[in-house]
DNA sequence: AATCGCGCCTGACGGC
DNA sequence: TGCCGTCAGGCGCGAT
C-alpha cells in the first residue's frame, strides 16, 4: 500500500489516537523484517514515553519520542490499524504499541519488507534518509528542478521520477499515472523531456497526490475501523493496471512494458515520443 | 558517480 | 488437485 498517499493518510489517520498518548508496550513476533528488528531498543525508548508527534519523510514515517524518533517503513505491503483494544494476532500482525488509553496500533505486512528502527535524534543524517530528494508537494519540487536535474542523467523518464533521490514519495502507479496525464511517454530519456514538459508533468503528480491524499481521507473516516486499510484509489487509475484496455482518452489499447523491473503502463498514441 | 539487476518475502493467479 | 512459473504498490546492495 505504500506511495506517498498512502503513507500520508495513514500519518493522518494514526495521528489523533497516538500523539500525546503513552506507549506501555511493544509486543514483536516477529524477530526480522526487512532487517532485524531493534526490539530492545525500541522497548527502552518508546515504553513508559508519550509519543510527541508523527511526521512523514517521503514513504517513511517518523515518530517523534522524548530521546529520539523512532521510524517504520511500511515496505511493499504495510499497514498500520488502530484496534480499539487488543485482540489476538491475525496472519502478518507483526507488531503491536499498546496505547495508555486502551488501544493498540497494529503493523501488519504480509510480504515483510517493512522496516522499523531506532534512529535517535538526527534521524535526517541517518544513511536511510540523509539522500532522499526533495518532497514532491512542496514549492521547490517544480519543472524547472527536474529539467535541470535530468540534464546529467542517463535514465528513462519513468525511472528518474521514481528514483527516490529526485523525489520522495512517488512509486510505480502514480509515476504511471502522472506521465499519462502529462503526455509523456515512459521510455523517453529524462534528460530530452522540455522545460515545459517538465512543468506539465510536475503539475501532474502534485494533483494526482493531493487528489490521493484527499481521497484517502474521506474513504477512511474511521480509521480505528478494522477494515481501515488504506488501499489505493483505482477507481482513479488511468492507465496502471489496464493493459489491453482502451485508453481513456484515445481508445487505443493500454500498453504493457517493463521498465527497470517494473512493470509499466501507457497509452502509445496520447504519449509519443520514445 | 551513475546505473543496472538481484534478492529480500508471501500470496494470488493462470497454464498444464 | 497439484505443481510451477510469473507477478505484485519498495528499496538497498554489489557489480559494472
Amino acid at each position: 500500500m505504500p506511495e506517498l498517499p498512502e503513507v500520508e493518510v495513514t500519518r493522518q489517520g494514526i495521528e489523533p489516537f497516538v500523539c500525546g498518548y503513552r506507549i506501555d508496550k511493544i509486543i514483536c513476533r516477529p524477530k526480522t523484517l526487512r532487517w532485524p528488528i531493534p526490539l530492545k531498543q525500541l522497548q527502552s525508548e518508546l515504553q513508559g514515553q508519550f509519543v510527541q508527534s508523527i511526521k512523514r519523510r517521503g514513504k517513511y514515517l517518523l515518530f517523534e519520542m522524548p530521546s529520539g524518533f523512532f521510524v517504520l517503513h511500511l515496505g511493499m505491503s504495510g499497514f498500520l490499524r488502530i484496534l480499539p483494544e487488543f485482540v489476538p494476532p491475525q496472519k502478518h500482525d507483526h507488531v503491536d504499541f499498546l496505547f495508555d488509553s486502551g488501544r493498540v496500533l497494529r503493523f501488519n505486512d504480509t510480504r515483510r519488507f517493512g522496516a522499523l528502527l531506532w534512529l535517535g535524534e538526527q534521524p535526517f543524517s541517518h544513511s536511510l534518509l540523509a539522500h532522499l530528494g526533495i518532497e514532491p508537494l512542496e514549492p521547490e519540487f517544480n519543472g524547472q528542478y527536474l529539467f535541470q536535474r535530468a540534464l546529467k542523467k542517463k535514465t528513462s523518464v519513468k525511472t528518474y521520477l521514481m528514483d527516490q533521490k529526485t523525489v520522495v514519495g512517488v512509486g510505480n502507479i502514480y509515476a504511471n499515472e502522472a506521465l499519462f496525464k502529462a503526455k509523456i511517454h515512459p521510455l523517453r530519456p529524462s534528460a530530452s523531456i522540455s522545460l515545459k514538459e517538465y512543468q506539465l508533468l510536475t503539475k501532474h503528480i502534485k494533483l494526482i497526490l493531493k487528489h490521493a491524499i484527499k481521497q484517502g481521507g474521506t474513504t477512511l473516516k474511521d480509521f480505528s475501523n478494522a477494515d481501515g486499510k488504506p488501499g489505493y484509489f483505482s477507481q482513479s487509475l488511468q492507465v496502471y493496471g489496464r493493459a489491453d484496455e482502451p485508453c481513456l482518452n484515445c481508445s487505443t489499447p493500454i500498453q504493457n512494458i517493463r521498465v527497470g523491473q517494473r512493470s509499466t503502463y501507457f497509452c502509445g498514441k496520447c504519449q509519443k515520443g520514445d
